[in-house]
DNA sequence: CCTTGACCTCAAGTCGACTTTAAGTCGTAC
DNA sequence: GTACGACTTAAAGTCGACTTGAGGTCAAGG
């Protein structure tokens, strides 16, 4: 497959594929003349690279779990840690979810006064979130 | 209060509300010398911006939401829709949580060979996510 | 053969949300 | 009255993950 085929298939700009690449996440299995030729299982290797950018590793962190070759350095201790982050992110925006529903449905003036909503700000606001939308 | 108060209260660094001040944001209701004096409600206003920024809206789109004043421009189709963004982002995570669950606890050398893991991998690779913890 | 356009490299630019730095001001405790 | 430390400003720097731009190569189709 040439770099248009894998950034079809998976759905990124070859741009991203090539910065993959140098990053070391991914590799080429050659060149056709000066073009990348790539193997199909790297879309897998994509995929995984997908999920862990998910989870919110960054990507020297993926590239240190995935390694140069196949899946070795995987530290479940790890991984069960960011899962449990996962689980106090979810929860987190659950509660901002339910905060905004409530902002839209309430049509108080003053949502400072309600009880219910003061307290999904309490919850919403705290804690070190990134981003997620 | 003086911005030290306000950062211990909120526990927002000085720099990031003098920042926020720049911005809009919040507002210093005058000067002691050159120092800035704020209202005590300006936590409620750091709060709600919180919750914003929890939910993944951008400092400019807080900026219009609060206005310059109380809380006025509201747009609740707005609120819905990002309501509905954290709904898919959550089940996004939720999806991603248990396939590093699946990853810590399944020694099975290749994953790739678990219809489980396959399917936990589609679902958390796919999507626009920019980062979660 | 020759054009064309997809691919290449390398360096620099972008974006959002801050943080850091350098140089300066000034209220307060001694 | 003076030293100190907390505050001030404006501008520049940081970070991660890419994207963009300029200038070049080359495989394939006509």
């Amino acid at each position: 497959m040439d770099i248009a085929e894998v950034a079809k298939r998976s759905g990124l700009p070859a741009s991203t594929l090539r910065f993959y690449e140098e990053k070391g996440l991914i590799r080429s299995i050659g060149r056709h003349g000066l073009r990348r030729v790539f193997n199909a299982n790297v879309l897998e290797r994509l995929a995984l690279i997908g999920l862990g950018r998910t989870a919110g590793f960054s990507l020297d962190d993926i590239g240190r779990m995935l390694g140069p070759k196949g899946s070795p350095n995987i530290d479940r201790a790890l991984l069960l840690n960011k899962a449990d982050e996962l689980d106090r992110t979810i929860q987190q925006l659950t509660a901002t979810r339910d905060g905004l529903r409530h902002a839209a449905a309430c049509s108080a003036p003053s949502h400072m006064e309600c009880p219910t909503f003061r307290r999904l700000l309490g919850l919403a606001a705290s804690g070190g979130l990134k981003g997620a939308g």
